[in-house]
DNA sequence: TTGAAAGCGCTAACAT
DNA sequence: ATGTTAGCGCTTTCAA
């Protein structure tokens, strides 16, 4: 006892020796009974669990995993954990690899290639048996994870790599935007603008693209198209690209964001400016995130299925680390449009 | 090759002994250099150092951490990833573990005590030098955070847990319950009523008894005290309990809510039922969540100081983990009240 | 300063 | 069905 330092004793770790001396067994039997790989008798069994509990046994992971080559862990990495759309992700994939029996190690990139790699190699130094990836740049993520496919599989979720043969799981960013101009058009809006975001990763790049594509079809004035800011995914940029617009001609009738988030920023900056939404002009987001039903007026955007993209990239992970072959598949899952007050 | 298949040849991987092999060393040389614990030679430095490089040698943490007896992680046990607050609270604390060298994995007690108790038990399990726990419960989680207590040192963040002698680090609930009272008594507000949650945590007991405690006080109406509704920190309880208040009597002309998830969902209630935040009454919320600016009208509200909880939690764990003895500390910082639209 | 060898705690192969 | 033992890849004595 050592009371004068306030430490309190610890406890001698208890080891499978210690439970098999308890039980009267070796410690093969202790190993067989508790990762039940192998055939035990009935009275063996009994006798090791009770020494197990009595001695509040557990097995060290570490040397477990060591000598059989298997964490059942894999490695999650995200490009923000303060984002919670990637966190509303990492829930779904958690839950798929709970019930496969898998521990989850989630890690932070904060949106920076070399962040990332050093993520990616601290989970292949922790030998994990696969990992998952919303990669933070389009084609400079490509190196780390083509590193990384020669040893486990890796399967990317929500933003595409482009340029690597791997499984990849995402929303139709273009089928998603195409949903939103066709609503304007019906909505009788002629002037539209898109704020969205750099074009470091596929999603910011699909969007803009859709924008382009479709603002040149006719029932849309010629100025849209080239009515185009670009900054990144947050309030913030939203609420700055309004001043831009207003510094710069006249407001267009109907601006799309690249994402719920930065329409969040515009609408707020629309207000403050006393320019009603959705009167006066249109706002539109992407994604669908809780803040949606909050902002006023509430955002017209288009949903993310995710608990349907983080269940398939899970199970495509599960697949692969299950030694299931075949050919890398790309997955698009086509969204649905969500009306709300900001663009009626 | 297996080319038909689609899968790749995976690399052998790299042992210490092939880098050994390569630099014309041995792998304990190896080790030192890599581990830095040791005096080298500069030529069997710049040989080993260009041997991992050529190789790609990344070092097994298993059986690195296997047998030198130290993980370099540490655990962080929340009661739900999907909160932001927790989030921004999980961020800081990475940030200082990142600082020591250490890698935080993070664990997710869905708010269920037997959840919390498997997710700490799989982190000792892993061996972590340490654990950062948000409880879940103020005496259930008890019995669990007393048995980890025996093998590593464990810091309680956030909410507090009766009974354990342990490091621990909070808000103070009743200062700023205060705070929001003092002002709603000098804006004239008489009849108050409090929507919480139901008393399973330090921080819902804390800002009832503070409720009750000021309410009985002169310059509120008698009727105040007892104007008590308990259920979860969420909208949808905000929600319901405004329904709740509709059905039982004439309103109060201001609601404290336990938290601002409550408080905007009390307040868009309160909306669409017709009644005018802040003319007809007044509601305020606490934590100071994003939130809180994005609800029509903004939300009044307790700053919670997350970077100093968190960064407090963190050096008060990796003070243990290096060793320092004293009687465990018990520190409440007292917060700020921020004034916004809600409440005037 | 360096190499040889022990051993971290466990699982799996090999006995019986 | 069970026990004995090798060895997972590394770090750390112990010798030299």
């Amino acid at each position: 006892m050592q009371a004068e330092n306030g430490k309190e004793m610890s406890t001698a770790m208890v080891k499978i020796k210690d439970v098999a001396n308890e039980a009267g067994v070796s410690i093969a039997s202790v190993s067989r009974v508790l990762t039940g790989n192998r055939q035990v008798s009935a009275g063996t069994r009994t006798a090791v669990l009770a020494a197990a509990a009595k001695l509040g046994y557990r097995t060290n992971y570490l040397a477990s995993a060591l000598r059989s080559q298997s964490t059942q862990t894999v490695g999650m990495v995200i490009p923000r954990i303060a984002n919670p759309y990637f966190i509303a992700l990492v829930q779904i994939v958690e839950e798929s690899a709970q019930a496969q029996g898998f521990e989850l190690f989630l890690c932070d990139s904060a949106d920076d290639t070399e962040t990332e790699r050093r993520r990616v190699r601290a989970l292949l130094s922790r030998q994990v048996d696969g990992i998952v990836i919303i990669p933070c740049d389009e084609t400079a993520s490509a190196a780390v994870v083509r590193e990384v496919l020669e040893e486990v599989p890796v399967v990317a979720v929500d933003r595409e790599i482009r340029g690597v043969p791997m499984d990849q799981i995402a929303i139709d960013n273009q089928a998603g935007i195409l949903a939103v101009m066709d609503h304007l058009r019906h909505t009788e809006r002629r002037r539209l603008g898109f704020i969205g975001a750099r074009q470091t990763t596929s999603t910011a790049r699909e969007r803009l693209e859709a924008y382009r594509q479709h603002a040149a079809e006719p029932g849309f004035d010629r100025s849209s198209a080239a009515r185009v800011l670009l900054g990144d995914f947050t309030v913030e940029w939203g609420e700055a690209a309004v001043d831009d617009l207003l510094a710069n001609g006249p407001l267009p009738d109907g601006i799309v964001c690249g994402n719920d988030l930065i329409a969040a920023g515009v609408i707020r900056r629309l207000r403050s400016r006393g320019i009603v939404v959705p009167r006066d002009i249109a706002v539109t987001g992407f994604d669908d995130i809780e803040l949606c039903r909050f902002v006023e007026p509430a955002i017209t955007t288009v949903h993310q299925p995710l608990r349907e993209i983080g269940a398939e990239g899970a199970r495509k992970l599960f697949a692969r680390i299950a030694g299931e072959g075949g050919f890398p598949t790309r997955t698009r899952i086509i969204p649905e449009l969500v009306l709300r007050a900001s663009s009626r």
